[in-house]
DNA sequence: AACATTTCCGGACAGGTGTCCGCGTCAAGC
DNA sequence: GCTTGACGCGGACACCTGTCCGGAAATGTT
C-alpha cells in the first residue's frame, strides 16, 4: 500500500442523484452549481467543485442533449480518409467547429451506405451535415433532399453541380485556365492530358477551363490536346501517371507539356520522362494539382495549383453558421474559391 | 407544379408519438415494430415501414441511448490529423469498429486539452477510449488513470511505455535492429542519425535497437554514430532532413549511411546528397521509416520499415473487444507488432 | 428576541424512448 | 351465439437532467 492509496478511491458515480448523495446536497442544488445558476453560497460551490475533481463525475450527455441543452453537433461525411487534401479540410473544419463549440460526428462514405450515415446523423439530431469530397451524384442529391425535408442544413465541399445543394468548391475551370495560360505563354502548343478524359460528353470542369484558355489563344482543344486515359488502368496514381506518360513517349511527336489531374499522377509522369532520358522542364513541362507537400520534395519541384484550404474552410464555416443560426436559405448557396497557381521548376519554355 | 409535387410532402416528425399519430397507430405499437418485437400482424408492420420510408423519421438517438439501448460508441483521441501513418490507422480502426456496430467519436488532441476530451467521452458514456499517436506522457498517464477509475477500458496505439496502459505498439527497437543489420552487412560502419537524438539519457527505443545491432557486430554506438539534431530546427520534416544532411557533408569523413526517423526526413537527406553531387546509394545509403506512399515515388525508391498497419489495427480490435466484452484486465495488456523491413534501392554496399 | 434575507430542500414536470401489462376489440372456429 | 385466440390500445414506469417553485432552514440584521 503506497501512501497515495491510503484514502479509499472515490466510488464510480453515474448520475447526478448519486453524486448529490455523495456530496451531501440535494440533486437540484448540485444541478444548479453545475449550470452556474446564481444564488449559491461560495462554500457549497467549492464543495461541489472539489467532489467533482475528486470523483471525475460527468453528467450523462444523452440526458442533457435530450433536454435540448448542450452543444449541438455537426455531421461530417467524408469521401475517404486517404487523400491528403481531403484530410486537411477535415482537420481544418474540425478545429473551426470545435472553437465554435460544436462537436463533429465523422463518418466515412461507402457506395450505397450514405443513407445509413445520414439516418445516423438525423437520429443524433445534428445541427447540419457537411459532405467533403466527391460522391455518387444521384445518391448525394437524394440525401440532400432528405436533409432538406428534415429542415437540416447541409453543405457540400468540393463536389460541384448537385441541384439544390449548398456548395463551396474550388473554381477548377479557372485553375486550369490559368495553368494553361502559364504554359501557353511559355510557348507550349501541344499538351498531354493525364487523368483528364477528353470524352465529347465530358462535363469535367477542368476540360472547360482548358478549352477556354486555348480559345483565348486562338487554338483548338481537339488538335492541341491528347489523352490516353482509356488505355491505362487507374489503380495507384503514381503508376498511372507513369504508364500514361510512357504511352505519350511512343508518339512520333510527343507533347511538350503534360497537364495532370493531381500531383501524384504528375510525379509519376516526371518519373517516366526522366527514365526515358528526358529533362524536366528542359525537354517537357509537367503540372500537377493540389499543391501537396510532396510537390516541394520532388526534383524538380512541381508547378501546381493550390487548393486554398484555409479560405475554403473559412467560407464553409460562414455558410454553415449562417444556416445554423439564420435558418435554411430560400435558394441554394453557391460559393467558389479562387485557386492559386504555384509556379515552381517543373515548367519551363517549350523546347521546340 | 411538377407531378412529383402533387402529393403533399410528409410533415417533419420528431418523435415516435407524432409518428404514431401520423400512421394511425398507438405509440407503443410503433415502438414494437421498430424494435422487431413478435406478435405483430404483417400488414401493420408494412404500414409502419411504408410511413417510415415516406417520412424518413428516425427515433431520437439520445432518448434511445439514455435508455441504455442502441450501439455504444468508442472514443478515439488522435495525436493529429496530419501524418499519413496515423490517419491510416484511424481509417482502418474506424472501418473495423463500424463493421462491429460501434460508432466512433473522434477528437484531436491538443496539449493540455486532453482532460476536456476525455470528459466529453465519459459524458457520452463511451464503451472504450483509444489513443492513437504520441502524447504528453504525464498527461496521458493521468487520463488513463481517470478512465480506469470510471471502469472505462482504454487502449494506446503507438505511444509506448506509459505505466498501467494497455498498449499496442510497433517494436521500433527491433525494426532499427534489423535495419542496422541490413546496413552493417552492406559494409557500413559509420552512420548519420537524422532526427534520432543521441542524448545519453535518451530513452528512445530506436537508439536501443541501433545500439544492440552494433554490439552484435562488436561495434560501439558512440564511435559509429553521430547526430546533429540539436543544430537544426525541426519545422518541416523534409527541410529538416535536408539541413541535417548538409551538416554531415561538412565533415571531413561523412558517414556512408544515414538512418532517418521517418520517410520525409530521409527524402530530404537524399535531396541534400544529390544536390551535393553524391549518388544514392552509390556514395551513401539512406533509410526511412513508415513505408509511406512516397517511398516508391522517389528516385531511388526508399528502403524503409513498414508499420504493419493492418495487423496493428487487427490486434488493437482484439484487445479492445476483449475488454469491452470481458471486462477490464487485471494487469495491463501489452502487445508489440513485428515490423517489416522493406529493402528498396536507397541502400547499397558501402563505398569505402 | 423578532424580523428579513439568503440559501437549500424536495417535489414536480418535461424531454423521447423502450418495455411491461391489463384490457378492449375483432375475427375465426364451433 | 359463444368461446378462443390474435392483436392493438393506452397507461405506467424507468432512464437522467434542467428548471421552476413553495416551503423550510440557516444566516444576518435591528
Amino acid at each position: 500500500m503506497s501512501v497515495s492509496d491510503s484514502k479509499k478511491p472515490p466510488p464510480r458515480i453515474t448520475s447526478t442523484a448519486e453524486f448529490a448523495r455523495y456530496v451531501g446536497l440535494a440533486r437540484t442544488t448540485v444541478s444548479r452549481v453545475l449550470n452556474r445558476q446564481p444564488g449559491l453560497k461560495q462554500s457549497t460551490i467549492d464543495r461541489v467543485q472539489h467532489a467533482l475533481t475528486e470523483t471525475g463525475f460527468t453528467p450523462n450527455a444523452y440526458a442533457t442533449l435530450l433536454k435540448g441543452k448542450g452543444t449541438s453537433s455537426i455531421g461530417i461525411c467524408m469521401e475517404n480518409l486517404l487523400t491528403p487534401p481531403i484530410i486537411l479540410k477535415l482537420a481544418a473544419l474540425q478545429r473551426q467547429l470545435r472553437s465554435q463549440g460544436y462537436t463533429s460526428l465523422i463518418e466515412v462514405y461507402a457506395r450505397g451506405e450514405s443513407r445509413t450515415i445520414i439516418r445516423h446523423f438525423l437520429s443524433m439530431r445534428v445541427g447540419a451535415v457537411v459532405f467533403i469530397g466527391h460522391f455518387d451524384p444521384a445518391e448525394l442529391e437524394t440525401r440532400i433532399r432528405e436533409l432538406s425535408g428534415h429542415k437540416t442544413p447541409h453543405l457540400v465541399i468540393d463536389h460541384h453541380g448537385i441541384p439544390h445543394a449548398n456548395t463551396v468548391t474550388l473554381d477548377r475551370a479557372q485553375a486550369m485556365r490559368e495553368m494553361m495560360h502559364h504554359l501557353l505563354e511559355l510557348g507550349h502548343r501541344s499538351f498531354g492530358l493525364l487523368g483528364i478524359p477528353l470524352d465529347v460528353a465530358s462535363r469535367l470542369e477542368r476540360v472547360h477551363g482548358i478549352r477556354t484558355a486555348l480559345q483565348e489563344h486562338g487554338l483548338d482543344l481537339q488538335t492541341c490536346t491528347r489523352s490516353f486515359d482509356a488505355q491505362c488502368l487507374r489503380t495507384q496514381d503514381f503508376e498511372f501517371g507513369r504508364a500514361l506518360a510512357r504511352q505519350f513517349l511512343e508518339l512520333k511527336q510527343p507533347p511538350t507539356a503534360y497537364v495532370a489531374l493531381n500531383d501524384e499522377i504528375a510525379i509519376g509522369a516526371i518519373r517516366a520522362l526522366q527514365e526515358a532520358g528526358l529533362a524536366v522542364p528542359g525537354d517537357a513541362s509537367v503540372t500537377g494539382f493540389n499543391n501537396q507537400d510532396i510537390c516541394t520534395m520532388m526534383a524538380p519541384p512541381l508547378t501546381t495549383v493550390d487548393q486554398q484550404i484555409e479560405p475554403t474552410i473559412k467560407t464553409a464555416m460562414q455558410v454553415l453558421m449562417s444556416q445554423v443560426r439564420g435558418g435554411m436559405p430560400a435558394r441554394p448557396i453557391l460559393r467558389t474559391i479562387k485557386p492559386e497557381l504555384v509556379i515552381r521548376q517543373s515548367t519551363g519554355p517549350a523546347a521546340r
